[in-house]
DNA sequence: CATGCTAGCTTTGAAAATCCAAGCGAGATA
DNA sequence: TATCTCGCTTGGATTTTCAAAGCTAGCATG
């Protein structure tokens, strides 16, 4: 485990992941995709300077992390939204996973804010190991390890 | 959903965990703790400029998410070891979630290098969605919503 | 004592990233 | 035509990161 992180080809996923999706504001724009923002605006809302908006949804449409599609509103001239690829929405881990750490460990007066819920009952789920055969394990019995070369 | 990302106490508590850990390099000193380094030049190693490392250990270790304790081996001077807290450790379902999201949609040739397991029996295993009495759900179903205030 | 070694920083200046504020352009409407 | 508004674009300031060199302190050795 000694990637440079400077490259995409980076040996770790981890890595190529935040090669990705570190750079500052690009996992809070995910985090608005999934909560249903599709346009300039409605990212825009969150604060992030228009310019690197700009950069950033360039980045994560190329990466296909989001997906764009010109629309166009009646009286209103054309336009894009920004809508989640199956790869953007299959961060929904990471975002859940940052949301349950922070509200565990940086915890704020108004207590909990978010959480992770299934979309057609409302029911609050959260993020568990499972091996294969789906047992759930617990958590500290768990670490990260090299695959050895086959 | 419409927070600064500026202050700590950010209402959303992913804002709040990227603000402490949206920074380049800080999770990757977290993965390098988790796959046991401890010594500065162990965190060095994955090319972050020295004065990055330093700032990123005061800054993790003033956070909660590393603990440093001074230790002496035989024959050296008195250095300092880092080593992951209880809250540390908390982040690995964010590292495993990366290291799934990364090989999966940013494949290499190489192909799979690292992946979750159980420490003590290396049984593989990954992340996901359970409710509360423990049932697995389909990520398809799950979605993260804004808790109403009560 | 002096000298050497090395790890963990510290410093300096350059490069890159982010930010702020203003501006521009295009398409719609009146 | 003029006006409005949204999605950028621009210019300059600020902050962050980087590379390279340097410094310091504690250990060992002679």
């Amino acid at each position: 485990m000694n990637p440079t992180g400077l490259f995409p080809e980076s040996l770790c996923p981890i890595a190529r992941s935040l090669d990705l999706l570190g750079q500052k504001w690009s996992l809070m724009i995910v985090r608005e995709a999934v909560g249903g923002a599709t346009r300039f605006a409605d990212f825009r809302a969150i604060g992030i300077p228009s310019d690197i908006l700009t950069k950033r949804l360039i980045s994560l449409v190329d990466a296909g992390v989001l997906e764009k599609h010109p629309y166009q509103a009646p009286g209103e001239r054309a336009r894009d939204e920004y809508v989640l690829s199956p790869a953007g929405r299959a961060l929904l881990p990471v975002l859940s996973a940052f949301v349950e750490w922070g509200t565990e460990y940086l915890p704020i007066p108004a207590g909990r804010t978010l959480e992770s819920v299934t979309a057609d009952t409302g029911e609050r789920v959260q993020l568990a190991y499972i091996t294969e055969d789906g047992t759930v394990v617990d958590q500290d019995r768990v670490t990260i390890t090299t695959i050895q070369a086959e």
